[in-house]
DNA sequence: ACCTGAACACCGTTCAAGT
DNA sequence: ACCTGAACACCGTTCAAGT
């Protein structure tokens, strides 16, 4: 991790010119000023007004960045959560507000889908994970059975986001878009989509988040053994 | 979209040195041989041996040429798909044909959350959505309702193949994996995820996709009054 | 009609040489 | 201990000038 800092002991060698908060703080600059697509090493080290190189002795790399960044925006969002003491509420409110602190983050993208991603979040992000699994199991999961619903609806909540943050980013105009559709779907082989034509992206532009995912719990529990006691 | 070619009529001006279906062949050489990281527009004119300009007068742009390759991956893919009669099992292998014509996409993230992406597929992959649409109806959905089931299963799609994928191109070994998983969790407030703990990336490994998606859709029809006739 | 090199405006990352 | 410029090895895209 980053440079040790202990306060007592005298420095030794050449003072740092950044750390890893103001490194934080200054990505949050860049993007609130100009955009995720404007973040790039080589203009944060110019907000910063130090050499892109310097960069490197305090995150390993982009990657390492963005991951950061994301976890600390997380913290913000996630910190004061309460969860209800229902199972299945517990399970729908821990995951809404994972959803909710990821909406504002259109490039989730890049770092959501890393390896072992969930190994490297930090606690409060956790305490989502935790409340899942553990109202699952409470309601009769095996815990097998409880990574398995975690994972699913994670899974769709990562789709919902990527591709919900992507049609917001750059989308035509709403007349243009139902005309699009009702173009492609004008085809004598597809006659339900047909019939849907240009209200397709009405219909896709409404909130159907919380909807889906009581689906796949309900669903999910249905499909074990009734159990009580 | 591309350029006229009237056999008929006599050619006029300089004669074309490529084509989109050479160019589309170049591509998946590229990828086949080096993999997707390599596939530029610079690396693709060379393997073509055109200038990197001229590729402009044959796709729109970068994001247009993936798109065409999916489409044409898909469409072989898709092709030959055959659709059972049972709404619900209708609704399932429409969903698993896509999901595994995805599959050997790493790609796909790129592509598919772009904005109005349906609305730029081709034929094959269409029938697999009024599939989905049609056998909702036979279900007794509403046309919104199908819609918004296609696209909650759609999500989960997305989200499952993007993160498995992205794990896939560069995961760690397996026992650093467990080793980084139980260290993560190992924390008094977390105590579900601890019991878990190294046995997450192996719970993680097991293919889930069908299940989940079954889940979904049997916890959508239960949402629905109950309705025949 | 179609092709092209040069140019524009960038990237992330490594490395050897500072201070 | 920490910082840095230069260099490496690239990108996608536009444009004016060919043939």
């Amino acid at each position: 991790m980053g440079p040790v800092t202990d306060e007592t002991a005298p420095r030794r060698g050449r003072p740092p010119v950044t750390s890893r908060a103001a490194i934080l703080a200054a990505a949050r600059r860049v993007v609130d000023a100009e955009g995720w697509d404007r973040l790039t090493l080589r203009r944060l080290a110019a907000e910063l007004g130090v050499g892109t190189t310097t960069l490197y002795h305090h995150v390993r790399d982009r990657e390492d960045l963005l991951l950061q960044l994301l976890d600390e925006h997380v913290e913000r969002a996630l910190g004061a959560v309460e969860l209800p003491e229902d199972p299945r509420e517990r399970i729908l409110v821990a995951l809404v507000a994972i959803h909710d602190a990821l909406d504002d983050w259109p490039r989730a993208a890049e770092v959501l889908t890393v390896d072992g991603f969930l190994a490297r979040v930090g606690g409060p992000a956790l305490r989502m994970v935790e409340a899942v699994v553990g109202a699952a199991v409470d309601l009769g999961c095996t815990p097998e059975q409880a990574v398995s619903l975690f994972r699913a609806s994670w899974f769709y909540t990562v789709g919902e986001l990527l591709v919900r943050t992507r049609s917001r980013e750059r989308s035509e105009a709403p007349e243009r878009r139902a005309e699009l559709f009702a173009e492609a779907f004008a085809r004598p082989e597809t006659p339900h989509l047909a019939a849907v034509g240009p209200r397709w992206p009405e219909i896709a532009g409404r909130d159907g988040y919380r909807a889906g995912l009581e689906a796949l719990v309900d669903g999910t529990l249905l499909r074990l053994p009734a159990a009580d006691g």
